[in-house]
RNA sequence: GGCCCGUUCGUCUAGGGGUUAGGACGCCAGGUUUUCAUCCUGGUAACAGGGGUUCGAUUCCCCUACGGGCUACCA
């Protein structure tokens, strides 16, 4: 029998794919990809006013770019687009005129002003205000109005937004995968605007018709929406239609501090927070993360296999995730973590690849591609690779094995270079040159034979001969 | 304030009525490297508090505290 699972990670294009997104579209993969389902990529772009030019390509490009491709999407059209809410703006109308023709919403004119200052005066009473079964009668609605007036406003074009009538007196059953059984009265809800005046439905209504009409079996999202639980399902129980399982992940949160982890931490902390450079903020492509291990990371943020397996390929993940050990409270961002994941990685990969990304930096640097070979440079980089967590640093970890050291390390000079250090060095560089070849056997023979000859200490000759090399205390064996 | 969700080492977490409460990151120490880093070994460190239920609770229930989210014609 073929999987009906059919799930999607529906951003608004208002700015970069963050770090949490990320993770909610990763286990909405997983899943996906784990029940030979679909994932679909959807764009709820219902605000005009919060649009963001060069945000949907963002997205589209961070989740191409970290392996979490989508089956059906903008520019991938299956035989549910469009995909763009504002592409669709034309279809949600009518659901709703449905809801007001059977009574589970109604027309309201109350502009915004007038709620606002019905705000403002429950506050100062210490109340807050709710539109909904208490306020409702003595507000501009169609619930308030005589039919008569409500027409008449209706084809005078007043505004109006259209908003979820709520039961008085009901209880709400809701079931969440991650949660469990939640039970909520009604009463204490709000009846939310579900299209507003501008025409366009709210992300309640539009998520809703667009869930059903593109047939998703199971909705895992951020624990944001927790509290709008309740409203959905109503809403599917308005519109006769079976509600899709639900899922709402907990939160990530900031490294240090109270809540949740936001662009401000990795400024602050000097850790990228989007997939892709946006503007003056890195993204961990340009920092240099490799794409599965940022996944790999944040796979183990909130969900864990229960076994002691940290390192999972992506096929692995697949294979491994499960909704039931999704954790329950948020998770704090751990910098550190993810680099100790990053050099897992790099430690994994062939150093021919490690080699290609480290060309650009080398000629960064001013080192020409003529200057060495393909076999050095491979040498090189599987020299200095294990003690790096990023490519980038094996410029920091090896420019000696490229050019001549220019300065040399000041503490390192004072305490090995001492007067007969000189005469010393001139000396060992004509046994080294005498040897015609090098390779590290016949160098560390040739040294330490010279060594017993001439009576000195390995500690008197190695450090200042790294220092000459190297212009540091630091790099791999000598003699390699 | 109201509503909802949560709470095991500093962090991510395993576990579950009777365990020396396990692993990983970090940190510390030792070893390797007469270098730095890596690596290896070891160590540090936790069941928020109070009531129940029970022979026994960190595990189940309640309360409190704390943390988090939501409370827009934003998603």
């Amino acid at each position: 029998m073929k999987s009906s699972v059919r799930v999607r990670f529906a951003p608004s294009p208002t700015g970069p794919l963050h770090i949490g997104g990320v993770r909610t579209a990763l286990f909405n993969y997983l899943f996906a990809k784990k029940h030979g389902g679909d994932f679909i990529l959807r764009i709820e772009d219902t605000d005009q006013s919060r649009f963001v030019p060069g945000a949907e390509a963002y997205i589209v490009e961070a989740l191409e770019w970290l392996g979490i491709p989508f089956d059906e999407g903008p520019g991938k059209e299956g035989s549910f687009g469009p995909y763009r809410q504002s592409e669709r703006s034309g279809l949600y109308r009518k659901y709703v005129l449905e809801l007001i023709d059977s009574g589970w919403a109604y027309y309201a004119f109350d502009t915004p002003e007038a709620l606002d200052s019905f705000r403002k005066d429950s506050e100062q009473e210490g109340q807050t205000f709710t539109y909904n079964w208490e306020n409702r009668e003595r507000m501009n609605n169609s619930l308030s109005l005589t039919g008569d007036v409500v027409e008449e406003r209706l084809n005078r074009g007043d505004a109006y937004v259209i908003r979820f009538k709520w039961p008085i007196d009901t209880v709400v059953n809701l079931k969440d995968r991650i949660r469990g059984d939640i039970r909520i009265d009604a009463n204490t809800l709000d009846d939310k605007v579900l299209f507003k005046s501008d025409g366009m439905p709210t992300y309640h209504l539009a998520n809703i018709v667009d869930d059903h009409l593109m047939k998703i079996s199971h909705v895992i999202r951020g624990e944001e929406w927790l509290p709008s639980l309740a409203l959905h399902c109503k809403l599917y129980e308005a519109f006769g239609w079976t509600p899709p399982e639900f899922a709402h992940l907990p939160l990530i949160m900031k490294p240090q501090g109270k809540g949740k982890l936001s662009k401000r931490d990795g400024d602050k902390l000097g850790f990228p927070v989007f997939p892709l450079t946006w503007k003056e903020s890195k993204g961990y492509r340009e920092s240099g993360y490799f794409p599965e291990a940022v996944l790999n990371f944040l796979a183990m943020l909130g969900w864990n296999p229960g076994t002691e397996q940290e390192l999972f390929s992506k096929e692995a993940l697949i294979a491994a995730f499960d909704l039931d050990r999704v954790q329950k409270s948020g998770a704090r961002f751990d910098p550190e973590k993810n680099k100790w994941y990053n050099h897992q990685y790099l430690q994994q990969k062939p150093v021919s690849d490690l080699a290609s990304l480290f060309r650009p930096i080398l000629s960064d640097h001013g080192v020409e591609e003529s200057n060495f070979s393909d076999t050095y440079l491979i040498r090189a980089v599987g020299m200095i690779r294990e003690r790096a967590s990023f490519v980038h640093e094996f410029w920091d970890l090896g420019s000696y094995l490229f050019e001549a050291p220019e300065s040399y390390d000041e503490k390192a000079v004072r305490k090995q270079w001492k007067p007969e250090t000189p005469g010393r060095m001139k000396e060992l560089a004509s046994v080294l040159e005498a040897l015609g070849g090098f390779s590290a056997t016949d160098t560390e023979t040739a040294v330490k034979d010279w060594l017993t000859a001439s009576g000195l200490s390995f500690g008197q000759v190695m450090p200042p001969l790294r220092l000459v090399l190297v212009g540091a205390m630091k790099g791999p064996h000598l003699f390699d």
